[in-house]
DNA sequence: GACTTTACGTCAGATAATTGACAACAATTG
DNA sequence: CAATTGTTGTCAATTATCTGACGTAAAGTC
């Protein structure tokens, strides 16, 4: 990863600042603590921290302090030596070790169990850890960098965080601020991930219509940029045209815009046709002539082979469920299922007596 | 297309784009998570996109979240070194392994522990697992499908689900809609079911009377797709007339109807139709074994019309493109050909000549 | 080189599908 | 009531489709 990937994290001035610092911070050892919402790309913005770091070349380890149940998670950071505990079948080195003259990453870090928190903060006073189990502690060269999308503050205050660790993270703190709060942004990303997605995919790349453009501007981004590149992604998947038009975005997002001034966007409906073609999807060669709105897909061989029939029994059987269905829409008139199917009275009342139906 | 056969698409919107993404993603790698109530036949569609993908004749691995308990899920799923823990004798290799250059269908994954999810969400951003008790990670190529019934969206508000992970899944979404949102499609499928028991038993075919219709339709079959399948096995077994009718019916669908008379009387006439029609699912944690039913790829007669078709030239068009697909497959060697398709080479032949093809 | 295997195309006889003609029946209409 | 319309089943003639047998050629094997 160089440094243009942080262009993923955005662009807006507020992340200026950021940038910044960051660039200073990096090349020392110093702990940082990163806050930001979940999805504003905490760990992407660590990582480039890592590369920008003198420790570039040793072990980056990150780990999700937030999904891991106490008694794990300690072992996980600290590692133990055999027996420690039931399945502790065999001695195992913990991250902190795994990290030795790099970088660890304490990911949600608010989440960890008080209890940890004591021997986090010995880890980044004393710089030595223990094992579980263990007997003496070890040295570890290891930068700590944490992050969290709790309010580290007001855990503090809610007692539910250990000040001393709190102050000790937070010697530098990066905020990494919402995508709501960047306004320019959200465009700019789109269009990034469009064109990732693009490249991925080898389709055209997608534009986006002024109307979606004000409806990506508009709407708030719980999620974030993860929102953000998910939604970039399906997108450049299901698009049918070579324009993201308000009919493309999901409704989460339509209904929260909501702005009677973009509702009449409605596709020129030549664009439409104009598009269909390149439609994915035929497996083959697509001679046959593709199907309209057609919401079905040609059964092919493998389809057939799933069934274990052969072409003529499948072609049959497909017939046969033809025939159904043309009987049903025509409430069992065989001349007028004849006529749905294009075939002629006769040959239908044959073909039902071979499969003596109805 | 004229406005009333457009008018039946709208009411079975939900369908078609299903099928329409479908088609459209099943040739992309993209992660897919797919929702619906139990019973709406999400493996069958699963199986589905996997056969229309690049990797069809690749693995295809079931893993069922829900029903395995924590510990043995993650050994699985990512394998185990031998000695891992206690029952770990050896060395076994996981479900992500043995898809490698596949698919993994991670079904209920709703259910899935927290910790675990962190694994999953690793899997699918880094494209690498590693082993319960492994030391480094592997890289494996396997694409990822998830399915679950709960509202994922609601198990993230609830803390239960992670967020970045849903993100990740659910890159694209498909929703199957509940049989009873499904009109159309209970009789259709109920039809469909009946016919494949009576070929199974080689009973007369069973026909349902107009009250038993009725009765079915505005029943709320929250078993969806295998409730019906059940009954319809059940009902091919058990009936002794020619006729399925209202005693026929179990007490659970009739104390919920009422008096049949009041129902509404809408037999789909030149109703068009459900363009779907969904066999069943779930075999359990999901051996790998051949797809059971797949009524969904069969197309229909809506379809059949939106190419202005005839039964004959559908089934003619049909049968050209298996033609040509065999051919490919058995990359021009007529008789190859002429084995996958289950047909006698000189038949292949005179089929070639009557298209001019080759 | 002799022998086996595999692939290919043709053709005539066997099989199956399709259709038009015919007759019967019911519902509707005048 | 009789005429009209629409539906249905049967059947034999026509057409199409499928198949087995035969002859050939190329490639691989011993």
């Amino acid at each position: 990863m160089d440094s243009s990937e942080l262009n993923i994290i955005g662009q807006h001035t507020s992340l200026a600042d950021l940038f910044r610092t960051l660039e200073k911070v990096a090349p020392t050892d110093s702990t940082v603590l990163v806050t930001g919402e979940s999805g504003t790309g905490k760990e992407l913005l660590v990582r480039a921290l890592h590369l920008k770091s003198k420790r570039k070349d040793k072990p980056f380890v990150p780990i999700n302090c937030g999904a891991i149940p106490r008694e794990l998670l300690e072992s996980e950071l600290f590692g133990h030596e055999k027996g420690a505990f039931t399945h502790a079948i065999r001695t195992r080195p913990g991250r902190f070790e795994l990290a030795e003259g790099g970088t660890i990453f304490l990911d949600e870090i608010g989440e960890m169990d008080l209890l940890l928190q004591v021997k986090i903060l010995r880890a980044i006073q004393e710089r030595e850890i223990e094992r579980v189990g263990g007997q003496g502690s070890r040295k570890v060269d290891v930068r700590i960098i944490a992050a969290t999308n709790r309010d580290l503050e007001k855990e503090v205050a809610a007692g539910r965080f250990r000040e001393d660790l709190f102050y000790r993270l937070n010697v530098i703190p990066l905020h990494l601020p919402a995508l709501r709060d960047r306004d320019g942004d959200v465009l700019t990303l789109t269009e990034h991930f469009l064109q990732k997605f693009y490249k991925k995919s080898g389709r055209h790349p997608l534009k986006l219509s002024p109307q979606a453009r004000k409806a990506l501007r508009a709407y708030t981004w719980p999620g974030n940029v993860r929102e953000l590149e998910n939604l970039a992604e399906r997108l450049s998947i299901l698009c049918d045209g070579p324009e993201i038009g308000l009919k493309d975005l999901p409704s989460k997002i339509l209904s929260q815009v909501g702005d009677t001034d973009l509702l009449p966007d409605v596709e020129p409906k030549a664009a439409a046709t104009a598009t269909a073609k390149i439609g994915i999807g035929n497996n083959g060669d697509g001679q046959v002539a593709p199907a309209r709105d057609g919401a079905w897909f040609w059964p092919d061989i493998s389809t057939m082979c799933a069934h274990s029939l052969g072409l003529k029994e499948f072609l049959d059987t497909l017939e046969e469920r033809l025939l159904r269905e043309a009987l049903d829409k025509a409430a069992g008139i065989k001349n007028q299922a004849a006529e749905i199917l294009g075939i002629k009275r006769t040959t239908l009342i044959e073909k039902l007596k071979k499969r003596n139906l109805e």
